[in-house]
DNA sequence: CCCATGCTGTCATCTTATTGTCATCAATTC
DNA sequence: GAATTGATGACAATAAGATGACAGCATGGG
C-alpha cells in the first residue's frame, strides 16, 4: 500500500518533532506546518491524506482551520484528528462539531495516536474490491481472491495474482517488462526487469495444470501479452 | 419473542437505578454504563436493541456518543432515546440532529418512558436480531449465543463468536485485518492489526476439535477468508 | 469485598511462503 | 554460427503469518 501523507499542524516544535518522528517511524510521509497559513500552503501543494491539527494555534485556531477545511470542496473529505491539551468535554464537543473526525488529548501515547491514525485512514480509504473478471474459462475474483479455470482452483502467489488480474483486465495488448513493473510492482519499486520473466514463468506454471499457460504469450523484443487464443 | 436488551447510559446512580428497575420490571434485559467508554464496551459485548442515553455525561457527552454511534456501521441502526434534563427546545433539536430517535425530559414518568421504549422497539422490531446461520455442519445462533458443529458444542469467547458470526454471514470473501477490525471491533477501537491474527488462531483452535479449523483460511498478503471447502 | 477464572491485546519468536537475482541453457535472429 | 533475447532451476534473503507466553482487566462467585 502506498504510504499516506500526513500533515501535522502544530506550533510547538517539540511536539511537532515528536509527532513527526513517530509518524515517520510508522512508515507514513510527514508534512509539517506551524500555523493555518503554512498549513494551507502545504495542502495546496501536497494534498495530505490526513491532518493532525493542534487545537491551539497562533493566529487562526485549529477549530477555525478545521471549519475552513470542511468548507472547501477540495479538502472537506480529508479526515482531521484534533489534538487538544485539556480533556474538557466542552473542547471535545466543539472539536467534533467543528468538523474534526477524532481527537486525541495531550499528553497522548504514541501507540494510541498511531492506532487512531491508522483507524482513520483505513476507514477513509475503502478499497474498491473490483469485479470478477473472466477470460475464456478462466475466472478471477478479487473479492474472494480466488482463480478458477473450468471450475478448478488455480493456486497463485500474491504477485502472480496481481499479474494475472492486470492481464485479464488488459487482454490482447503487449506490455514491456518496464510497463509491467510499473503496473504490478508500482513505480517506486526498484526491481530488475528480468524478474518479470521469472514471475511470468511462475504464472505459466500455475496455469499449466489446467492447460491455460498458453494464454500468456511472449512477444519477442517487446514483452508479454495475454490473449484468449 | 426474545426480550430486548436495553442499554442505559447514565452517570447518576439514582436515576440509573430507577431506570433499571422500571425497565427490568417491564421484562426487558438491562445493561448499564456510566460513561461513553463503558457504553462502548457494553455495546461491543452485548449489542443492545435500544439505548437510553443521558444528555449530560462526564467525559464524552451524550450527543457526541450518539454521533459516534450513528457513524459506526454496527450501531447506526440502534434506536436511541435521549434523556435531557431541561425541556429546552434547543437541546431537543440538537439531540435529534445528533442522531437520537426520541427524547424524554427529566423528570420523566416511568409510564411515559416505558411507553416510548415499547413504541420505539415495536417500530424498530423488523430488525432481525440475528437468525441462526449455518455453514456446512456448523451452526451459530446469535439468540442463544451458541455454536455447534455436527451437534457438538463449540466453545468460543465473545470476540471469537463475533468473528465467526461475521465470517459465517460473509462467506468466501476475503477481508483484510483492517476490515475485520472495523467490522468486529468497531471503528473507534484502537487495536493492533496483529491482534486479528491472534483471534483468528483462537477461533481456529476452537474449531479444531470438530475438525473445522480449515474453514478459516489465510490469504497471504490480503487477509482471511471463511469458506466451506 | 476479594479471589479465581476467563478473556484480551501485545510481544517475541519460530516457521514458512514468497521474492528477487543469478547462472545457465534454449530459441531466434541476422 | 555468433549475438540477442527469453526460459528455467536453484538459492538466499525477506516478509508475512502462526504460535506460545504473559500481564492487565473484567466478571462472577463465594
Amino acid at each position: 500500500m502506498m504510504s499516506a501523507k500526513i500533515l501535522i499542524v502544530e506550533d510547538e516544535p517539540a511536539i511537532q518533532e515528536l509527532l513527526a518522528f513517530n509518524i515517520t517511524q510508522a512508515g507514513f510521509q510527514v508534512l509539517c506546518a506551524e500555523d493555518a497559513d503554512s498549513a494551507w500552503q502545504q495542502i495546496r501543494n501536497q494534498m495530505p491524506d490526513l491532518i493532525l491539527l493542534d487545537w491551539m494555534l497562533p493566529g487562526i485556531s485549529g477549530v477555525v482551520l478545521a471549519k475552513q477545511l470542511r468548507a472547501d470542496a477540495h479538502t472537506k473529505d480529508i479526515p482531521i484528528i484534533m489534538l487538544t491539551a485539556r480533556g474538557e468535554e466542552r473542547d471535545k464537543v466543539l472539536g467534533l462539531e467543528s468538523g474534526a473526525d477524532d481527537y486525541v488529548t495531550k499528553p497522548f501515547s504514541p501507540r494510541e495516536l498511531m492506532a487512531r491514525i491508522r483507524a482513520m485512514l483505513r476507514r477513509h480509504a475503502p478499497q474498491a474490491p473490483g469485479e470478477t473478471v473472466a477470460a475464456g474459462a478462466l475466472e478471477l475474483s478479487p473479492a474472494t481472491h480466488r482463480v478458477t479455470a473450468k471450475g478448478i482452483a488455480v493456486e497463485l502467489g500474491p504477485t502472480e495474482f496481481r499479474l494475472l488480474h492486470f492481464f485479464m483486465t488488459h487482454v490482447e495488448r503487449v506490455y514491456s517488462r518496464a510497463q509491467l513493473l510499473d503496473q504490478i510492482w508500482g513505480t517506486q519499486a526498484f526491481v530488475e526487469e528480468r524478474t518479470v520473466d521469472v514471475h511470468i514463468r511462475r504464472l505459466r506454471a500455475a496455469l499449466e495444470p489446467v492447460k491455460m499457460d498458453n494464454l500468456v504469450q511472449t512477444v519477442r523484443g517487446s514483452g508479454y501479452r495475454f490473449s484468449i487464443n
